[in-house]
Order: structure tokens, then C-alpha cells, then sequence
DNA sequence: GTAAATTTTTCAATCGGTTGCATAAAATGA
DNA sequence: TCATTTTATGCAACCGATTGAAAAATTTAC
């Protein structure tokens, strides 16, 4: 008990005056062996302060009984509340959690896996960095046995298992919403194209324009711009035009904040003349004033079902998965910044 | 290659026709491999597409090159900007990283400990959940031979390193820049009091008002408030006092948004009727009308210095840490919510 | 009371690297 | 050329838990 190392099954199984692979089993509710035994082994390992070592096991076993989560940022409400989801699952399977960030870098991003490789995870779930424009990490996790399953930022020319919200739907609807309050000149403030996710949400944009019978403004749609920062910069010149648009939806609420801070500089006052709609309900969407019209995207229920998805498709089953993509329906929460009275 | 299981030094070795364990030597760089082997070896293990397997390196170590982080909510930019911090660190150090989250639960923070246990992690970087009552979880930490570090949250009954800001000395020049402002009945609202962080913003609170020779509102002192519903629920009784306070102190920016809810309830105006600091700098405090004074931590170079405390100090050395306490300056970040104009 | 069936317990191999020590090979020196 | 030093390579034990098969102990059946 006082010794420098820590306690092991051979410990216990030596103060017993059993077998350690007895003591394995009694550890793990092995049907072998009876309840006296059971109790006292437990009994004796908390006694020594027995710890299960989770290197030793996954080693024999092969499998570690850990998930590895890749996020741009975990600061961020739509991630954070992601894991939340993942975490609530992977905690009832008594699975454990390795969170990495990517920062959006694509070469953190290879890191990260590289090292949910090393570490054997069982599965891993990942939203893509922005910069991210190939699979070849993905595919690298793939090579060592490790199945993906992509969530909200998915490449699409990488086959796994996918999650992700109705975006095209939802940005319809949210653009019908700018519509039917009367703004006529939308324009598109987009994210990284070769993101299906961001590609979407321009779809569900240009469907809701067209059915309206208003011309596409192709000037006013504007991509890769996803930061606050980048947002400012890319509304910036967009506000300054003469024929400037008269309402933005915006695939983020960070690039939405952007749009305030390019709209406060030039005095033009959101919402009356100029609407916004944001994406991904942050926090501080409700803060702001105005307050932010923005996509409630459920996210705690997205990252649930991701995790739910390697349980029940891959857990169970040996053989790899067949490519599906589950959606996720979002919900529009019409606020401030989008109502033009 | 295209075996079912993934290749090992074994593989590595059979094909270069020499042994495991100089394959082995070879990609740790071994000062004993030559140069020529080195490359020839780190060749095949690409071409064969080797990968590290941690789980046996770490069994035979015993050591996990991981440090493990426990905080309460990984979306509060206090905690996601220390955990930017130690992550930085470890990444130098080669070290990687598990995130785990209390949500504020006791219970939960110490399944938390266990898991890092069990994954015989190198060190525990934790800031405490508010529940948080007795450090057995931590003790039985150091008793599996894992030293402890404690950031922002610390308990004071237990020994270790720990890393916090200028608390009470910060907390007093806030209280001091609402007497300056004209306050003069401010009230304090606290999160739990045996955390010492809080108890110190107290402290300050109250050296304040002392030195500035007001009296001290003790019935304008409520602890244990430390979410944005709490915040609220604790402000309402407040601000329906005929004799109400004119600021209040508070502890955390979400608290500080329960004490706006309330005013915006009541139909207080902030900063003219009710000055209002908060702490923590999250994204919301610059967003929200009235901009919220508040407190930036600096929680990255705070998160910062906790890690590297562990690479200085312990992991160097082989002996136990001496008890020490960094204090890392914070600052104050003086908006619209405490300028009476 | 003994054979058969069942339950309990142990054996021994295994997972994949790591590392101190031994050995082999090469380089150096006389 | 042979002894000596230096450098390169391999051996084998080890980390701690798991697991199927074998062995031992116990129970059941006749």
C-alpha cells in the first residue's frame, strides 16, 4: 500500500491467495465467478487502492474504449454543445472522450488524428477545419482500422457516416423570412465552399431568392468569411456600394457580428435598414442588441445521434458501415436583427 | 499492408530483416542508430503505414506523456482560453491532452479523476466544480502517484500547486472604480464560499468598501450565485428593496447577465440607476447593451503557466512538488455597465 | 460410492513497445 | 596482426490485464 508503484491485479490476487486472472474476471463481472468471491475481490482492490490500468487492457484487447472528438473550437456554443451530446452517450456506454481542437488548421487537424490514432481510439467524430481540403487524414484513420463519422462539417468526397442539419431547408426558410418583411436586396455572406455544410446553407439561399422571383445577386454573395473579423471585412465594402443590399444572411453569427461591427462604423442601423440572419444561436445571439435572428441548429442532439451512430451501426456489428447521412432539423429564431417591424 | 490488423515494429523489423527492439531504437532516436538505419527504418514504417501504438508504449513506461484537464464547462472563455493555453504547452512538450468536464458536478468531477487514473495520466491540471466540497477525489489522485495541480478553482485543503489570479487585489480596484464612479451602496454577489477564488473577490469587495469608509452591506451579500439563473434569482429580493443597492459586484459575467435580467425586469437602468461589474471577460461582455465591465483573467498565459509548472517542476525532478501559488495579474476592462456617465 | 456433469479456479499465451545488458561487428591503435 | 576500444545490433524480460482452454473442485445422478 505504501509502496512506490501502484497497485495491480497481482496485488490483490496475492492477498487473496487467488489467481490474478481470477481477479480479472471477478473485476469484470465475469459469470464465472460466484458473488462471495466478487464482493471480496472488490472489496480487497479498494482496500489497496486498486486502480484498473487502462494502458494494460487496451493493449490485450485491442480496443480502447475511447472516442476521439476533432472540433475547430471548443469555445464555440454549436462544438461545446456538440460534445455535450457525444459525451452523454459515450458516458452511458462508459466509453471515454479524447477532445481535440483543430483551430481551424488543417495541419492541427492531422495532428490531432494522428495522435487519436496513436492512442487506438475506437472511432472518431469530427467537424472539419475550415481550411481542411482533403481527406487524406481521414483516410489515414480509415487505413488503421478506425472508422469516421463526419458531423455538421463533412467533406464530401470522404465516404463515412455523416450528421448534419437541414441547412439548405432552413436557410430557405430564413431567407423567406427576410423576404416577407419586406427586404428585397439579400445579400450572402458564406463560409469555405468546398464545405458541403456552407454549400448548402448558398443553396437553401439562392432556392428562396429564386422562388421570389428576385434576380440572384450574384455581387452580393460573397464566400469564405466565417470569422468576426472576416465577416467586418467582407460586409465592409458590400455596405459601401450605392446599390449596398438591404438585409445579410450569413452562415454564422460570428461573421453576423462582423456585419454589425461594418454596419455600426458606417451608421447604417440593423434592422431597419439593414436585416440579418445569423446561424448557429451563440450565446450572446440573444445578447446583442439587436438581437440576432440566428439558426437554432440543435446541436446537443446532433452530436448525441453522431455518437449514437458509431454505437449502433459500428459498435455492434463487424462489418464496416455503409455510407448514410443523418439530418438534424434546425430551427429558426426570429429575433431583433431580422424584423424590420 | 492489406492484413487486417496494423502493422507493429515486428512488421517493420521482418521486412528489413533485423530486430524489433532496434526498430524500436530507431524511431525513439536512439543515439545509438546511425543515421543511414534511422531513415531506412522510418521509411519502411511509412510505407507500411505503421503507427505508434501509445497503449503499449505507456503500459511498459508507465507514463503517458498525457496530461489530463478538468474544468466545469469547457464553453465559458475562461476555461476554453486556459485550456488554448495548456494545450500550447503540451503540444511543445510532445504531450497530449484530455479534456473533461464536471458540469459544475461533484459527482461527475470525480468519474472525471477516476478516468484520468485508469488512463494513468502524467498530471491533473483542475479547476473545481462549484459543488465541490472535499478533495478526497483529489487525494486519491496523488495516492495513484499523479500529482495535482489546481488552476482558478482551488481548494484550500489540499496541497499542491496552484495557479490563480490577483483575485481580491483585482476585486478591489473594481469596487474601487464604483465608489469613484458615485456608487455607494454595492452589493456583492458571490458564487460558492468555500472556493477560495471566490472568497477572495470578497475579500476585495469588502477591503474596498472598508478602506473608502462606507459600511459594510452585509445584508447586501449573497453567496452562491453563480449562474445566470442564480444570478437573477439572487438580484430580484435586491433591486425590490426600498433602500436597493446602486451597483453590485458580481462574481461572473453570467451572473452579471441574471443581475441585467432582473434590472430589465424591474425596469432599473444600467449604468444609471444600478452600476453593474462582472468578471471574466466571456465574448457576451463587450456584445450586450450595456457593454459589461468586467475583469479579463488573462486565462491563457494563466492556463499556460499551469502546465508548464508541471513540466518545470515535476516533471523534471523526481521528487513531490513543494506546495506553491502563482498569481497571475488580471485586468480590468471598464465599459458602459459602471460608468455613470 | 463412483461416474458424469457442472462449477470454480488456474495456466499460459498474448497485446506491442521499451530498455539494460550482452554480444557482434567495426574501427582504432600499437 | 592482434588486442583494445568504440559502435552497432540483438536478446529477453517486462509493463498489467485479458481470455480460451485446461485443471481442479464441487455437485448431481444413478
Amino acid at each position: 500500500m505504501n509502496s512506490r508503484k501502484r497497485a495491480t491485479i497481482y496485488d490483490v490476487a496475492k492477498e487473496l491467495g487467488i489467481s490474478p486472472s481470477y481477479v480479472s474476471k471477478a473485476l469484470n463481472n465475469h459469470p464465472s465467478v460466484g458473488d462471495l468471491i466478487r464482493r471480496r475481490v472488490k472489496e480487497k482492490a479498494d482496500q489497496l487502492n486498486y486502480k484498473h490500468n487502462s494502458h494494460a487492457a487496451n493493449l490485450r484487447r485491442g480496443q480502447s474504449r475511447t472516442i476521439g472528438v476533432v472540433v475547430p473550437h471548443i469555445n464555440q456554443s454549436f462544438f461545446s454543445d456538440a460534445i455535450s451530446g457525444i459525451e452523454e452517450v459515450c458516458f452511458a456506454r462508459n466509453h471515454s472522450l479524447v477532445i481535440c481542437q483543430s483551430h481551424e488548421s488543417y495541419e492541427k487537424e492531422g495532428k490531432a488524428i494522428e495522435t487519436l490514432i496513436h492512442q487506438n481510439v475506437d472511432c472518431i467524430l469530427i467537424s472539419n477545419a475550415e481550411e481542411t481540403i482533403s481527406a487524406h487524414h481521414l483516410r489515414q484513420a480509415n487505413k488503421n482500422k478506425i472508422p469516421v463519422i463526419q458531423f455538421d462539417r463533412c467533406l464530401d468526397d470522404f465516404d463515412s457516416f455523416k450528421v448534419v442539419n437541414d441547412n439548405k431547408a432552413v436557410s430557405y426558410e430564413a431567407v423567406r423570412s427576410l423576404i416577407r418583411e419586406g427586404y428585397r436586396n439579400i445579400a450572402f455572406l458564406g463560409g469555405p465552399s468546398r464545405v458541403k455544410t456552407f454549400q448548402e446553407r448558398k443553396e437553401g439561399f439562392i432556392a428562396a431568392i429564386d422562388e421570389a422571383n428576385l434576380p440572384i445577386p450574384y455581387n452580393f454573395i460573397v464566400e469564405n468569411a466565417l470569422s468576426r473579423e472576416r465577416g467586418r471585412q467582407a460586409a465592409m465594402p458590400l455596405l459601401k456600394l450605392p446599390n449596398r443590399p438591404d438585409a445579410i444572411f450569413s452562415v454564422s453569427d460570428y461573421q453576423s457580428l462582423g456585419v454589425m461591427d461594418a454596419a455600426a462604423v458606417l451608421g447604417i442601423s440593423i434592422p431597419s435598414d439593414l436585416g440579418l440572419f445569423g446561424f448557429a444561436d451563440e450565446t450572446f445571439a440573444q445578447l446583442v442588441t439587436p438581437s440576432l435572428s440566428t439558426i437554432d441548429q440543435h446541436s446537443v442532439e446532433l452530436g448525441r445521434k453522431a455518437a449514437e451512430l458509431y454505437f449502433q451501426h459500428i459498435y455492434q456489428q463487424e462489418q464496416m458501415p455503409e455510407t448514410e447521412t443523418i439530418v438534424i432539423a434546425s430551427e429558426m429564431r426570429i429575433r431583433q436583427s431580422s424584423r424590420r417591424q
